[in-house]
DNA sequence: TACTATCTTGGAACAATTCTATTATAGAAT
DNA sequence: ATTCTATAATAGAATTGTTCCAAGATAGTA
């Protein structure tokens, strides 16, 4: 907490909404919505607005600190962690998991495909369905 | 052309709008948006709306003859080719073109991953610069 | 303690998509 | 060929997620 607040002094203004954002965001591995990150804040700051979110979020992507995961057709969600990795989603919970094996180096692509683009990433979304699903615990996730 | 009428013949109405959304998806390996469908059929059908749009397109969605591609955070793209294959997207005209290399085999997860999901699928978004727009053409693609 | 650039807020605006009620029509039945 | 009916097309309203805006508030500097 105090390592959060040190980070970002004189960075960008700390206010106690931008403070519960960070707070909420660090170490978060959940993948939250701009609504789940509001819905939480919320219980602090009952007044926060949507809007507050939403700069937090774009400033945090501005700074490279935040990225965005578009997997889900619906809304998009973030992600605090800036170690590259992939992701795996249940299918019956949608829930987004990590995956942090580096595969760059077995995905070797067709040679009229590397003349045709010089590549600069990859990104994977693993499909399965989660234990909690698998033993019939999967309505309390269901979204 | 014929081909894709008698498809569908006795399945679901062939109406001249279906007919015509799904010749334009035929072999469209451009990966459109509802409004890219929109706008071709108007061409022919200037009284065409949304709706039939979105209708037909979750028509086929539900028969699985198109695919939904959830790559562009601003909307969805489709994608009638039904050959399992993978994305590669130009960062700078941000066009989406196909890879049909399988690379399963080398996908090799953790084990705590394998035991915690039953796998059932698995797509790569690759990342790159496409030739255009390596070579000073971009503005011609650029959305 | 005062200052000011930046932030927060509520609500309006916007864009993509879905829904609804009405009218039209494809394809089956006659 | 004509009628019938289930399904489709349409215009526009509603919904959802996100962005914008103007006014008041405040963090951090001076």
């Amino acid at each position: 907490m105090e390592k959060i607040i040190s980070k970002y002094k004189g960075k960008f203004k700390l206010t106690p909404q931008r403070i519960a954002i960070l707070k909420f965001l660090d170490n978060n591995t959940g993948h939250p919505t701009a609504e789940d990150i509001y819905n939480e804040i919320r219980k602090k700051y009952p007044t926060v607005s949507f809007a507050t979110v939403y700069n937090t979020i774009q400033a945090l992507k501005d700074r490279g600190e935040l990225s965005e995961v578009t997997i889900d057709p619906q809304r998009k969600h973030f992600d605090p962690n800036l170690r590259p990795h992939h992701h795996i989603i249940c299918t019956v919970c949608n829930r987004i998991g990590d995956i942090f094996t580096d595969f760059s180096a077995v995905l070797h692509l067709p040679e009229e495909i590397l003349a045709e683009y010089t590549l600069t990433g990859n990104h994977i979304d693993f499909y399965g369905v989660c234990s909690e699903c698998r033993t019939g615990k999967e309505s309390m996730f269901q979204q």
